[in-house]
This record gives C-alpha cells, sequence and structure tokens, in this order.
DNA sequence: TCGGGGTGGTTGACGTGTCAATTCGGAGCG
DNA sequence: CGCTCCGAATTGACACGTCAACCACCCCGA
C-alpha cells in the first residue's frame, strides 16, 4: 500500500488532534502565566529562574550552569536577567573561582517573592491542570509525553 | 480522606506530568515555528493568517471576523497585519458596506508564498508529531485535549 | 440637538524571545 | 612576544504579545 509512505502529509485527523494539542497547551500555559502574573506579580519565567535558584545551594549559580538547568538560551537569560535585576529580584555579581562567569543570586526580596508565589502558582497548577485529569488520563499524558521526547530526541522527563 | 480537598495542592507527580505535557508542547511548538520559519520565511502566526484568508472567497476577510477565526484579540492582529503588510504579504482596505471596518486581503506574493509553504509545514507536523504516535495513541491526545478544554471552559475543537 | 455607549480598529509602551555580532580574558602555539 | 582560537556573557536589532488608551463613527434616548 501507498498510505504509509514516509513523506507523505499528515491527515485531516492528524491535522485536527495536532490543532487540539498546541491550542490546547497554549491556552494553559498563558493562563496558568497570566494567573500567576496578576496573583505575583511574576512572570513564568521569573518563576522558572526563582525556583532554580532557590533550590541551588546558597540561593546562588553560575550563570551558565542556571541556563542549562532551565533549557534557556544564554542570550535569553542575560536579557530576563537584567529585567530581574532591575526589580531588585536577583543580582549578578562576578564570580572568583572562574575569570569569567557571573554569579546569580537570589535578593531578599526574590527569595520571599517566590516564596509568597509558590503556593498559589502550585494550587493553579492544580486546578487547571490536575483536577481536570483522572489518574488513568494523567499516566496516559504521561507515556504520550515519554513518546513525543523520545520521537524528538529530548531527555526524558 | 482529607486527601482529595479543593484547594490541596498538587502531587508531585502530577506536578511531573504538568511539567512534561507543557514543556514538550512548547518545544513542538518552537521547533515546527522554526522549521517553517528557516524553510518559507513564514512564522508560525503569518501562517494561520494567511491559511485564514487563502480559505476565504475571494482571498479576502473582514479583520474582525478574520481575529474570531484564528482566535487572535483585536490589536494582536492589527500589530501583526502592519507587519505582513509591510512585506506585501496582504493589503488592507478600508471596506465600503461597513463604515468602519476593514478588509484584509491576500496579495498575489501572499497566496503564492503560502501556497508554497503549506506542503514542507504539513510535512514537518507528520513527522514532528504524527508520525511519532499510534493510532490509538492519537485517540488519546484527542480526548485529553477535549477533556482539558471542557475543564477550561473552552469551545469542543 | 446633544451626550453617552458600542463597535471596529489603531497606537504606544513594555516585557519577552531569537539571532547575529561583540567583548573580554584566558589557552595554546609559532 | 604576538597570534589565533575558545568559552562566558552581553548587546542590539528586530519579531512577537498584551494591556490600556485612544480615535472614529454610529445609534439611541432625553
Amino acid at each position: 500500500m501507498g498510505s504509509s509512505r514516509r513523506r507523505a502529509l499528515p491527515t485531516r485527523e492528524q491535522l485536527h488532534v495536532w490543532r487540539g494539542y498546541v491550542e490546547t497547551a497554549e491556552v494553559l500555559r498563558s493562563r496558568l502565566g497570566a494567573r500567576l502574573q496578576s496573583e505575583t506579580s511574576l512572570s513564568a519565567g521569573d518563576y522558572q529562574v526563582l525556583l532554580a535558584l532557590s533550590e541551588a545551594s546558597g540561593g546562588t549559580m553560575r550563570s551558565s550552569t542556571l541556563a542549562v538547568t532551565i533549557g534557556w538560551e544564554r542570550s535569553r537569560l542575560s536579557h530576563h536577567l537584567g529585567r530581574m535585576e532591575k526589580r531588585d529580584l536577583i543580582r549578578r555579581v562576578p564570580c572568583d573561582d572562574d575569570v569569567h562567569g557571573i554569579d546569580v543570586t537570589l535578593t531578599a526580596t526574590g527569595a520571599e517573592t517566590f516564596r509568597a508565589a509558590t503556593v498559589p502558582h502550585l494550587r493553579a497548577v492544580r486546578e487547571m491542570f490536575a483536577d481536570a485529569l483522572t489518574d488513568e488520563q494523567l499516566d496516559q499524558v504521561e507515556e504520550l509525553t515519554a513518546t513525543l521526547r523520545r520521537h524528538l530526541g529530548l531527555d526524558p522527563l
């Protein structure tokens, strides 16, 4: 049969599933972001950065390590850190043991803002996502995610 | 039991599934966007606009209708149309039958660029998404998407 | 006739993301 | 010593999104 050829186009139904998948994920992402923003004045990006830093010893991490940890490009991180520094959420200090290299560290306000944000944010995740699905469905999502990540050559998890 | 209380936080596993879900969808979205961009010099947004217009009779649609069709805010569409107009992909003309109201219409280059983009783009969707999943998995995704959309109060599909 | 609303669309400001170019200070090597 | 190459980080230009303010014109009711 020619129906399963390599470079064929997706069927109408495959396209339909795809559209639903991306659009729904996008809505979730943006709603959660909006809610986080309104409840805590942090963006999703801020949250990611603060989470990583708050889990690092001393609330401090090398900029490059941070970039890898949260999976961002260096330039993206640099821009974002600039904005966060202006808001006094983090500070950048050149680090001694490596001539290049910047240590990013939580400020007091950064730590406190993050601390105050975590419960509302987790609650939102539960309400918007986890509460919608049964345990079996969550297992399905996990399995599907793993399959897709494998297909895309991403690290599992 | 207190384990299913209303405002509880998500479990570690729920959070894990959530992270996998959004991050994977985001990777897919951005990879597909990058590929579209590099193969056709169109962004995902451009594609959405051109798709809607190319399906409209005469390659023309009222700006407000277009916004609703692709689910964008008016201001977002306005900004985007501005950029697309500069690149001669579309044109905006005040429409006669309604005093306010702008007709957005495909230019020749817009139509041709879109035409040339569709096969590569569909192929990419197939390769990156559809090819990764079995038919049963696609059904699961559709079902999960529907569940989430219901939960979020979105129109089905 | 005037004064609100409502609708359709634009604008400006600003945060966010990406890409390409740049800076800075070592290594390594002739 | 002078050269090039490399890795860490920054910068600038630009596309993209959102929010709030705005403009224009209509309609409707006092």
